[in-house]
Order: structure tokens, then sequence, then C-alpha cells
RNA sequence: GGUUCCAUGGUCUAGGGGUAUGAUAUCUCGCUUACAACGAGAGGAUCGUGAGUUCGAAUCUCGCUGGAACCA
């Protein structure tokens, strides 16, 4: 290798190369033999849109870092992809493109119209997610909608069945009138809503009764006036509730009145849940106009009107009404109300109606015969095993618990839809017994087969297929389940998970569900620890969205500024905030690649074509390390520290401050002082071979290491690099995948012996010198590879050893011909012009009498204050003893030499230096 | 309506009882045998607001205001 074969920028279009050989060399492949610890990342399933958004790469950033760490760590990581086929957008989609409704077909046309469209959105999303350099196992590769996943699905259903935590059974439902389908309370959008509060008088019907006559009664306040937005809804007017504590109803508590048009007497209940501000403080109760009605019917046992069908027309029930839509039901009983004389006032208000986000139709509750989870008989285990997890960041697990406690419906499962898994079930035509069928017939669907049974046991060989399917989260929910294997035995093995990573805006559905789930079927938390991302905002500070406009692709990101700039960005945040997206950082990170990169080229230079020395490091190893110079000492100890400080960041998933430090330490420790202060030992031919080689292995040891515990993060450019490094014995792959690649490479072990804080500390010292002669050379003119003539330092004698230790560093990367370092101070006097407290020291030592003690030097006139330090060493102000270490001085130097000189003062050492040019 | 998070130079951000980290933008200077898409330097923040605890609060507590996300 020869410095002409490195080129002169990093072409970050070579990425898709390096993918491919990855790929090729199958190097992620999961293992599973147990030679090495396992790691098993429960990744998220997508939902097969077509393209990769944003959040993707948010999201599957800090599992492939995790995964790509765990490896260099020595693990076996199985990182699986899989495909959350199933659910309504991909069914309006289809419907879309074809021009059709969906029971224009057959259902097993239109089934196959919905495969046929998730294949080729899961293969463009598949080629994305290659293009991101994610180090999915592709051979575990899962898709809900095959036939063996949907018969682990049905196992599951016919598992929790058998253990009656499935039910089939009637229980309010959110209803879409326009897609005729129940839905999840995540598919329903709330939106701000324009109406009236209609005030409503509902007379008594006691007295009515006690009279025994129809004579009206005229004394109004033995009737209650109720406050509605939804009159429509009055014929399923089942009660009437008002606060206890309402002293206006207090009479009334108890008693019936009658409902105004429909005629039905319903009882006037006291409940707490009743704001006595809102409106008249009396609520009608209804079949059902919100979600507090389902709740006021469960709990004090009222009946059930349904005055609404399934398409949203008003039935029987509603009476004369009978056959209107809602809309029209609405006008026609103001307008009745109002020749009634019922309605005692209007009031415009601001409400939130529920809607169905897919197709913005308001939603409904109906009570419907429906599949249910119990979920109420989890509540407690699920809190406990989500107590159990490690929860990245900790607060998102309140989400969770919060989620739990407000468990109020069981989780309804079936859908009235046609691309999902089918609900495995026949229905008897004569007894109406439910027969599902044995698990050696899964997958089935029950609308194109019969039930293996001759007759049931009614002697009824007529039965009835279930035609509703399962909620999409039936098959998303036991992916921990699945990507072990289950449910063969071996699923133990590697199970539960030890990584659920996933958005912080399924918390209450995937989290929660999948927690559910391998509770009810193994009685086991599904994983260790879940780490949840934030949302992706967009540059105007809202989350990205299509409907917002400030969505930014990442195809758009990488044709310009490659992969790897874009992972850095996604690396530099937290997990569980949200994340901006921004320009800026993204040619930060790209920036810092190309410096990185010339570091790189710089230092191949001098060790690539070498025959001499660095690379056969067996032999030399030992000797170099016993002859490192001070200053390669300072950065190797500053390596080895920070190689800790990084494996702890990733972790502990804080990637921010694992690229953070990377950049910071390449950057500026050591491009900017190291190599800089290394380059006279390079260069001139005065120098010994000892310093030259340590130079070389020093240069050599930081660029391979840092470029290891950049490769979590970037490894296309890692990659790049490190093909110029032939280090073979430094590769774990398999002999069956060999390839030169930093990602089959094991992480550096750290060398504590190289790891000294005394040395950190007086390089730091020692750079901070040559920073500040620099300064001054850069200040005066003077071109940095022009010499000094002499330079003279005044210090104390604690510099003036350490400088003395750095003291060939210093002169040659200054190009000092004369240095002499001496204690004392020239012949030029300095000037103390301000003290300030050191409140650091002086707040934590003096607590309470630290106000006089600010109060005497703030009003002490600084040079005073100097005086008496430097005479007496200290100063005592009642009873307190000041010294040095509880002042910061700002001095200036004043007064004349006689010599012809510069004198440079520094803020940061205690040090004056003279120089001559 | 509930839950949760957030508020720090023009912009973005770190930190988390002792006057504040860094980036970016701006300005000045400089091609220095890897890098001008670089380097050096400068200016710029009473840490949203009001109170409390404390010798001391950006930091802890409470209220308020504003923003955001999730959910009903």
């Amino acid at each position: 290798m020869t410095i002409k074969d490195i080129p002169k920028d990093y072409d970050h279009k070579k990425e898709k190369q390096w993918q491919k050989k990855w790929d090729d060399g199958q190097i992620y492949k999961f293992i599973g033999d147990g030679k090495k610890p396992r790691y098993i990342i429960d990744t998220p399933p997508p939902y097969p849109t077509g393209s990769i958004h944003m959040g993707h790469v948010l999201n599957w950033l800090y599992i492939d870092i995790n995964a790509r760490f765990r490896r260099l760590k020595g693990m076996d990581v199985m990182f699986p992809q899989g495909w959350d086929c199933h659910g309504l957008p991909t069914e309006v989609k289809v419907e879309e493109i074809n021009n059709i409704k969906k029971n224009d077909v057959s259902r097993a046309d239109f089934r196959q119209m919905c495969v046929d469209l998730t294949k080729e959105n899961i293969s463009l999303m598949k080629n994305q997610m290659k293009f991101m350099g994610f180090s999915q196992d592709w051979s575990r590769e899962y898709i809900t909608m095959t036939p063996k996943y949907m018969r682990k699905t049905q196992l599951s259903f016919l598992k929790m069945y058998d253990e009656d935590l499935i039910y089939h059974g009637i229980h309010p439902v959110n209803w879409c009138p326009r897609c005729e389908t129940a839905i999840a309370f995540a598919e329903v959008e709330y939106i701000n809503n324009d109406t009236y509060l209609n005030h409503v008088n509902f007379p008594s019907a006691e007295k009515k009764n006690e009279n025994g006559d129809n004579s009206t009664n005229k004394d109004e306040k033995d009737g209650v006036l109720i406050a509605t937005t939804r009159p429509e809804l009055m014929s399923a007017c089942v009660g009437v509730v008002v606060s206890p504590d309402d002293k206006r109803y207090s009479d009334i508590i108890g008693k019936e009145v009658e409902v105004p048009l429909s005629g039905q007497k319903v009882k006037v209940i006291a409940d707490e849940e009743v704001d006595p501000e809102f409106g008249t403080g009396a609520v009608m109760v209804c079949t059902f106009g919100d979600k507090t009605d389902v709740s006021w019917v469960n709990k004090h046992d009222l009946d059930i009107i349904e005055a609404i069908d399934e398409k949203g027309i008003m039935t029987k029930a509603a009476g004369k009404y009978e056959g209107m839509t809602l809309k029209e039901c609405k006008l026609a009983t103001v307008d009745d109300l109002k020749e009634e004389g019922c309605i005692v006032k209007q009031e415009p208000v601001d409400q939130k109606v529920g809607q169905c986000w897919r197709c913005k139709t308001p939603i409904e509750i109906l009570v419907k015969k429906q599949w249910f989870v119990a979920v109420s008989k989890f509540v407690d285990d699920i809190k406990s095993a989500a107590e159990s997890m490690n929860w990245i960041p900790e607060h998102m697990k309140s989400r969770l618990l919060n989620w739990a406690d407000s468990m109020e419906w069981d989780w309804c499962i079936s859908r009235q839809r046609i691309f999902a898994t089918p609900i495995p079930v026949w229905f008897c035509n004569e007894c109406g017994k439910i027969h599902l069928p044995s698990p050696e017939e899964l997958p089935i669907d029950p609308t194109q087969s019969k039930p293996s049974i001759e007759a049931c046991e009614c002697g009824s060989t007529s039965f009835t297929s279930e035609e509703d399917v399962l909620d999409t989260w039936m098959d998303s929910s036991i992916s921990p389940l699945n990507i072990a294997s289950w449910p063969e035995s071996s699923f133990k093995d590697n199970f539960p998970a030890n990584l659920r990573p996933q958005g912080h805006d399924i918390i209450r559905t995937w989290a929660f569900y999948t927690i559910l789930r391998t509770l009810a079927l193994e009685g086991e938390k599904p994983f260790e620890e879940i780490v949840i991302n934030g949302m992706v905002f967009g540059e105007d500070g809202y989350k990205m969205s299509k409907s917002r406009g400030n969505v930014i692709g990442p195809e758009e990101v990488i044709g310009e500024y490659g992969v790897d700039s874009l992972r850095i960005w996604a690396a530099n945040s937290v997990p569980g905030s949200d994340v901006p997206f921004d320009w800026k950082d993204i040619k930060y990170g790209y920036k810092f690649l190309r410096k990185f990169w010339n570091a790189f080229r710089f230092i191949g230079m001098h060790i690539l074509e070498d025959e001499e020395d660095v690379n056969k490091e067996e032999k030399t190893n030992s000797k170099i390390i016993d002859n490192l110079m001070p200053l390669d000492q300072w950065i190797l100890s500053k390596l080895n520290n920070l190689n800790k400080e990084i494996a702890n960041a990733y972790e502990t998933y804080n990637f921010a401050t694992a690229i953070n430090s990377i950049e910071k330490f390449v950057w500026h420790d050591f491009c900017d002082e190291y190599i800089e202060a290394v380059k006279y030992r390079l260069y001139n031919d005065d120098i010994s071979e000892d310093s030259r080689l340590t130079a070389k292995y020093t240069l050599k040891t930081v660029v391979e290491t840092s470029l290891k515990l950049l490769a979590p993060i970037a490894p296309h450019f890692a990659d790049e690099v490190y093909q110029y490094f032939n280090e073979e014995e430094d590769n774990q792959s398999n002999e069956n995948n060999k390839i030169n690649s930093i990602n089959t490479s094991k992480w550096p072990k750290p060398d504590n012996d190289l790891i000294n804080e005394t040395i950190e500390d007086k390089g730091q010292l020692a750079i901070e010198l040559i920073s500040e002669i620099r300064r001054f050379k850069s200040a005066s003119k003077i071109p940095l590879n022009v010499p000094l003539e002499e330079v003279n330092i005044y210090t104390d004698d604690k510099l003036k050893t350490i400088f003395e230790n750095f003291i060939e560093d210093i002169k040659g990367t200054l190009k000092i011909n004369n240095i002499n370092i001496q204690i004392g101070k020239p012949y030029v006097h300095e000037k103390v012009v301000e003290i300030t407290p050191a409140m650091d020291k002086i707040g934590p030592q003096f607590k309470g009498e630290a106000p006089k003690i600010i109060k005497y030097l703030s009003s002490t006139s600084p040079e005073e204050i100097a005086k008496l330090l430097e005479t007496n060493g200290k100063i005592i102000i009642e009873d307190n003893i000041i010294t040095h270490e509880h002042v910061n001085m700002e001095k200036e130097i004043v007064g004349k030499s006689d010599k012809k000189v510069d004198v440079v003062q520094t803020d940061n050492l205690d040090a004056i230096f003279e120089i001559t040019r």
C-alpha cells in the first residue's frame, strides 16, 4: 500500500460497495450455537408503506449501533427484520389503485391484491434499509401475512381462547359508519368541532304517577334541565346523572324524569364524574354518546337502547326518526324540541369529536358482538412486568403504567375487514356453539374451509364461518416469540429478548400488547430492556408530517452527504427525546468524516509504506511502548480513557455522548494538538529513530482505535479506512464468510497501563503552552514554520518541571532555537487588576460565612489583596482564612523591558514568556 | 380533558446547588510540507416567569406562562 492509493477525498458514493460486501459475506448472521453470549433484539416490524422515513432512520439506527457494538464486543447478535402487513391502509390503497370497492371482487381476490401490493412495498423498503447500512440478518426476515406467520397468530388465538383469555361477547366498540368496521382507540383521531350545547328540560315523571292523571306539571323545578350536544340520541337516553354535591338537584336524585319526544322514563342518578360547572350540571346518558356514557351504563347497570345502526342510520328505536342519518335526526330533533318548548337555551361550545383516522368520518360507539381479549385480568401482571424491565429513558415507563391503570374496556380484537389474519372460528347454526380448528389445521381461513368435525354436539351439521378478522396488533404483539421460533420448544433459548427498541408513540399499543401476550401465552415478560426513540421534527420545529409539508426523506440526505453523515446526525440524539432535523448537523457530520479522512491520509503517508517499523508490531511493540515520549503517553492515555467512555456510552444508549466525545477527541486533541506537535518528529532528520518510531506507532494506534470506536455509528467510513490496515488476527468472522471488515473485528481492549491521569494533566499544560506561543506567532504575523530565536519561560517550580519534561515537543513543534525555563519573573512586573471570588472553593468551605468573604473581596482593592496574599500567604477575615486558592486573579504586565523582546502573559498558565524573534 | 416532556448566547445544545458546555451563524486574521469544506482569535446568555427552601438557585419545590408529543 502506498500513499498514491489513498484518494484525496473520502468518497461516500462507495458506501454501496461496502453494503454489498457485507451482504455477500453474510457477516450479520445470527449463529445461535451458544458459543458466544446471545443478544436478541425484538426489532419493530414496520408497516410496509413503501418507503422509510426519518423516524425509521432514528429508530433503526439505535438498533444498528447497538447490534454492531455488541458484535464487536464478541456477542452473537440476533437482529431480525419483520413486516407488519395487515391493515386498513393497504385495503384503502388497493381500492384506490384498482378503482374498486372491496366488495366488488371476491374476498380471496381482494386479499391477493393486498398481498401483491405489500410484497412490492416490502421489497422497496428492504432496499432502503440496506442503503442505510442497517445490519439485519435477512435470513430471519418474517412477514406477518405469510401462512407461516398466520399460523402462529392463529395458534396464539387458540391458546388464549382455551384459557378463557379471549371471549366472544357484546361490548361497546368504536365504530366507523363509513368503513363499517370496529376500530381500535389507536385508530381514532380527535378534532375540534364547534357545536351547540342544548339545555333541554326533562319534566318529572314522579308527579304524574302520584296524581294518576296526565295533568301537566307547571312547576319546572320538579324536572331537570340537562345539557347535551347530541340531542339526536334522546331516544337512546337511559338515565340522567348529576353531581352528588350539586344542591340544585339534591331533591330529585333517585327520582324519575321523562325524556321529551320519545317519552321514556329514566332515573336521575348521582355520580361524581359529573362536572357541576359544565352546562347545567345535569347530563343525559345515552347508548352511546361517548365513552363516559359507556362507563355510566356499566356502573349504574342502565339499559341499552340501540338507536344507530352500522351505517350510521337511525333505527326503529328512534321512533319517528327511523331511517334518518344522524345529522338529519339532530336537526329534526332540535326543531321538534323547540316546537315543544323544551329547549331552554342553546350555547356554542368547542367539542372534541372522534373520527376515523383513515376516512375522517365521525365515529360512533356501538354495541356489537365482537371478539375480546380479557385485558382486565392482566393489568397487575403487566404493571409488575413493566416494573421489572429497564426503561430507557426511565420516565417512559410511567406512560405504560398510567395506560394500564386506565384500562376500562377489554381489547376488541375483531375487525370487519379482509386483509388480516382470519379468526379461526365457526358457529353452529343450531345451538350457536363456537368451534375452533385443531392446531394442526392452522393456518386456516374459515370462510374458505369447513370445520373438520362432522357435526356439532347438538347434531347440527350446518355451520357459519366467522368472517371477522384479527386486529393487526394480534400479529405484531407476538414478535418476540416469533423471532425466537415459538412455538418450537427451543424458543426459550432466545426468549425473552434482550432489547425492545421502539418509538414512544406506540408504548400504549405495541409495548402494552406485547407484554400482555407473552404473559398470557408463556407467563413471561417479552424483553429485559426497552429503549424508546423520540419523533423526528422538521426544520420548522414540528413533527415531520406530510400534511405539514416539512418532510425530508433520507434519500435526499444520502445522495448529497452519504449514509454515514445521516447516521451521525441520528446518533447525536438522546433516547426518548424528539430530534429536530437540521441540514447543519448533517453537514457537520460530513465535515467530521472528511477531517478524519485527512488525518488518516496524513498518517498513511508516514506509516503505510514504511517497511522499517510500526507495521511489524509484534517485534517492536514492547520496545515502542517503553520509549514513548511524554506527549505520546498523553494522547494514548486519553485514547484509552476514551475507549472506556465510549463503550460505556454505547452500553447505556448514550449515543450522543459517544459521537460527541469521539468527534472532540479526534478533531481537537488528536488533529489540532497531537498531530501538530509531532510533525517535527516525522520531518526532521536530526530526530532519533526511537522518537520517530513511537510517533508513528502512536499515530497509527490512535487512528485505528478511534476508528473502531466510531464503527458502530459510521460503519461505511470505518471500513473504507480500515481496509488499509491489514489486521488478520483481529478478525472474528467465520471461516466461510471471511471478509476484511472492521465490522467483524474485535473491540479494542483498553490498556490500563497506558492510562495515567498525571500525564494527561501535564500534557494538557504543555499543550496549553504550545497553543499560547502559536497564538502569539499568529497574532504577530509570524508564519508558524518560521523559527523563533529564543524563548525564556518564567514560571514556578512545579510548571518548570512539567515543561522540562515536554521540552523537546515544545521546542520542536514551535521551532524555537533556544529555550530556557526558569523560576521567577522577568524584569517586568505584573499588576493584579481584578480579583474575583472563586465561588466553587469559597462556597463549600465557608458556607454561611461566604457572604462576608465575598463582601470583603469585592470592597477591597485588588492590589491590596494581592499584596497581603503575597506577603502573608493568607488573609484572615473574621476567623476565616483565605488563601490563593479562594481567589481568581487577573494580572497585567506593566512597565518596559529594555531588551527587545515580546512579553507574553497567559490567562490559563501561571507563566510568562519572553520571546526573541 | 388526562399523561409526559421541554423552556439556557441570533439559532440549536450540554450540564444540573457555587456566574455556564459546545456547535452554528457573524466579525477579524492566517494557505502552516493531511485538511481553506481548514486553522487561530473576537464579540454575544442576569439559563421563560413569580414565589419558596438555602449563606448561595440556571440547577431543588410549588404556582404561572408558553411550546411539544402521546392518549382519551
